[in-house]
DNA sequence: CAGTTAAGATTACAAATGTAATCTTAACTC
DNA sequence: GAGTTAAGATTACATTTGTAATCTTAACTG
């Protein structure tokens, strides 16, 4: 119900890719690209990602509990958490927010500011094409 | 350079549709519809729009401009402001963000999201289509 | 069993945010 | 010109957020 910080989404993300997950699961998961990249490219930081400390994590959890957004089932001494929301119905009522407070609902202006940048390439496209062609044979 | 709250990007609208304006410029044209729909429809207040404070709209600006997103020049004894940021600029940095943040970068899966809660309509449809075929117009 | 760990709970704290109220002072009014 | 407005500046304050450190206590260890 209540706003799910972008930290806590982090979080979340991570519980989604793995559940149910201890919380050093999702620490551990949490930190698992960032210490993939630690000798990448160290000219070019850009995929710099940071450490998440334990505490800070223990936190978020804790806060997705209190919003209702996670779940958790005690497990011997530590806890199992799960989450409540599905990622589709979250990532779905972000999309529709921000497209509702920036393009007056409308999901075309979004496409074409991607387009208009050339920020669409032709796997888009194609992708594009094929989502219409499903929607058209739904909706003859 | 910093973020514009949720807060600061309604005001900062408001000005996009009409500048330079004054303050009470900028604070009619926000509490522009939430007087139209006053008495709308009383069993459904739905879009029950808030009511823009003198104060907090003169508080935002503040912020805006210390955030360098607009700009003021002294017209006797009022300000009038002017936005710094393009709006188009600014929302695709903001839905790049979120594209990025929830669906990994590719803009498909957006789409995928509102075409399966059958949230698009045949205008939705045809705009894509659209641009699309423009997208492929300059790119072969 | 006594001591040590380590999970989760509680507390901390600065910055950002939403939402204003109060302060200053230049400009209008009579 | 003196008083009153009203614009913007400054201050306020609760909540949320990012980021942890400290506290409790049940569980492992020797």
């Amino acid at each position: 119900m209540t706003e799910i910080s972008n930290a806590e989404f982090e979080v979340l993300e991570a519980l989604w890719q793995n559940y149910p997950a201890s919380a050093n699961d999702i620490i551990a998961k949490l930190n698992e690209s960032a210490s993939t990249n630690v000798n990448t490219n160290s000219a070019d930081d850009k995929n710099q990602e940071k450490l998440w400390h334990d505490k800070t994590v223990k936190t978020l959890l804790n806060r997705l509990v209190k919003k209702q957004a996670i779940s958790f089932e005690k497990q011997q001494r530590h806890y199992l958490y799960s989450p409540l929301l599905e990622r589709e119905a979250y990532t779905l009522k972000e999309s529709t927010s921000l497209i509702e407070r920036m393009f007056s609902g409308k999901l075309a202006p979004l496409v074409a500011g991607f387009a208009k940048k050339n920020d669409l390439n032709k796997d888009d496209i194609n992708a594009l094409k094929s989502l219409i062609s499903d929607w058209e044979k739904n909706n003859d």
